[in-house]
DNA sequence: ATCAACATGCTGAAAAATCAGCAAGACAAA
DNA sequence: TTTGTCTTGCTGATTTTTCAGCATGTTGAT
């Protein structure tokens, strides 16, 4: 199901790093840097970020002087993959039980646009 | 959004076993061995185990000369949970978008029954 | 009671992850 | 050119994680 390159044997840090650059779609060190918990220095988010691109979890561009960090994956199949595995392990594989539970929570709240999309979703979706 | 105990915090090991007890709600030491990538002994299992108890993210019972190992929280609520915390991760915490995407999967197939209530939430969680 | 086959907790060593400091490169402004 | 501010990679020390060995406890069969 996971191959060793997989977000399964990530460490900690490294984990954390990959989910925010997964949240951006692509960022600098110096974002990382903000929006991770307990940050440590700008030079061991760096250490970090070498690592992953040396293990090719992510990869780097340089563009402008600066490294813009992203996944070598798209990052919205790389999402739909997270999504499916949880569905997998935690909802025995049902779309629609895990659906509920998304749209269950009391704050959940969408977009009229969103709403409109899901409910044509939903009629794809159902079996006949 | 999530203290100290969460599953944010996890080392490798630890987030692998627990992942195991939340796919069986419950567990032995041996299960969670045979379970393991590339397990270790049980010795180190076991270690591994103790440090998660102590930590309070598992909790152990002893029954009938053998320990059971599983979530302090109820199975329904640590799948809301490990959802809610796959959309803050994963979809900026938008909800709507990771519906979407849940839905939008080629093979996504719900049942009548299911595709009705979800209807009603799109309702009710659509902004006004 | 004795034995065998389990289960368990503790401990300290080995391995991995984490981190800060430093040197150096690029760029822009003065 | 010189200065200041940003960038980056590397290094090795510290901290955390991981692990196996060992001593002990429990269960059940003989």
């Amino acid at each position: 199901m996971w191959d060793d390159n997989s977000a399964k044997n990530l460490s900690r840090r490294e984990r954390q790093v990959v989910e925010i650059v997964m949240k951006h779609g692509r960022c600098t060190g110096r974002q990382i840097e903000e929006e991770l918990p307990d940050a440590p220095t700008y030079s061991a988010v760096r250490s970090i970020l070498r690592l992953l691109v040396e293990k090719e979890i992510l990869l780097k561009e340089h563009v402008e002087g600066r490294d813009w960090f992203r996944l070598p994956v798209a990052a919205g199949k790389a999402r739909v993959k997270a999504l499916h595995s949880l569905v997998e392990r935690f909802f025995d594989n049902s779309v629609g039980e895990a659906a509920l539970a998304l749209l269950g929570q009391r704050k959940a709240r969408i977009s009229a646009e969103e709403a409109e999309k899901l409910m044509k979703l939903i009629q794809e979706a159902r079996e006949k």
